[in-house]
DNA sequence: TAGATTGTTAATCGATTAACAATC
DNA sequence: TAGATTGTTAATCGATTAACAATC
């Protein structure tokens, strides 16, 4: 194990035994940066954690704590420097890089992910647009044409994709899966409605619309029921 | 409390005193449900809770706790019945009523989620489209009609709406979402790159897919660095 | 120095999992 | 009855939070 770098930051990975960031904290990571970002671009080139974590939307504790995993980036008394800060963040997350993403399934939502601007701001870079039908095989969106998913394996190899987005039906999620994984991607957004099995080395994350909002319908219609928290379980009579 | 409704199953909301369902497991229903209709749509009346936990993709005692807080549902040595299981998970999420939704910000995205089919076909219907852009209001999407967000407060009233989409840029987002409450949406969707600030009353859900991807990218990253899982230092020399 | 704020500890809470008695 | 499978228990694990000593 040599791997563990230096830093004048004083990282406190040797301590941990580098058995990573716990995957709560590596969650809210992205949230931390933009607010980062954010500040940063407001010209704030101080904050502390109390500043941070309103403009993450969670609570200082918490904060300091997702902190402390990555090192002691901060100073007692002061807070923290914010564009210090944000670099060190970037590169733990790894955005010190350019990934290169493909998008398979290149209908609406594809579409509008290939648009998406928020990509290529952020170190993404879309190598590819792909999809299964010859007749949209060729389209061009912004500034791409879409590639037969037969161009798969020589994109990945070309471009080292690590990262492929499924925005395809449900039914072609798997095969579509299948077929990034053997062409070497490692990581995959999924935002079909479909569970997809993968070998052990690929990660997925899945992003869910109607589950999403069925998640807010269960909650609302508790809401509707009178039967919110425990407010009136505890405040009214028994 | 006289809310709590009997029903045949046996249910167990009042041994637990109804303090709700767990969030995990109400995130988990919908995926539960989505598996009972896969396999009804495959004419599979009965599924014992490992078919159901490999359909859904988690494990077995996982599922079956997630079911045991909605009641007991299941036949020792049998099973679940797929129909009935599946209409007690719509119930419990609350699937059995329809909600009307707005979706607010009608760009790329906007437009993508104004045709996702998935809506309706899970009860969810989009009562209309808002933007605040003059130019765009009018534009015909699918076979709605995009409204001025100023007409936000009478459609609300009119269609109930209890969940509100948002699909505007991050700058527009904490605006719209005050609109929203105002108006009397209590559930929120928000897709916006923004963290929100809502009244308690209020739910909202983030869905970010710059996020999702840097999540990946940070595990992908270490798996570059040959530190995935423990697997190289435990089995490797040390 | 006095005031402010971090980094860390320890307590608590919630989620996961394996195991198995209950029971079809 | 014998075999299968649920529903539940209890142990474990991971995440959150408040509090405060360390220290700028």
């Amino acid at each position: 194990m040599t791997s563990a770098r230096k830093s004048k930051g004083g990282r406190s990975r040797d301590a941990r035994g580098d058995r990573g960031i716990p995957e709560a904290t590596v969650a809210r990571l992205p949230v931390y940066l933009r607010a980062l970002t954010s500040l940063s671009d407001s010209e704030v080139s101080t904050a502390s954690s109390e500043d941070l974590a309103t403009a993450a939307g969670v609570n200082s504790a918490k904060l300091r704590k997702d902190l402390s995993y990555l090192g002691t980036y901060g100073t007692r008394g002061v807070g923290y420097d914010v564009n210090y800060l944000r670099y060190q963040i970037a590169r733990e997350i790894g955005l010190t890089q350019d990934w290169s993403v493909v998008i398979v399934g290149i209908g609406n939502l594809g579409h509008a992910l290939a648009n998406y601007s928020g990509f290529a701001s952020r170190g993404f870079q879309v190598a590819a647009l792909l999809d299964s039908d010859p007749a949209r095989v060729g389209d061009r969106v912004g500034d791409l044409q879409i590639s037969s998913l037969d161009d798969l394996d020589s994109i990945v190899r070309d471009h080292t994709v690590a990262i492929g987005v499924i925005a395809t039906p449900a039914g072609a999620a798997q095969e579509v899966c299948d077929r990034l994984v053997a062409a070497g991607v490692s990581s995959i957004l999924n935002f079909a409605p479909a569970v997809l099995a993968v070998p052990g080395h690929v990660d997925v994350r899945k992003v869910d619309l109607s589950i999403e909002l069925q998640i807010l319908a269960y909650h609302e219609q508790r809401k509707a029921q009178g039967l919110i928290g425990l407010g009136e379980l505890e405040a009214g009579a028994v």
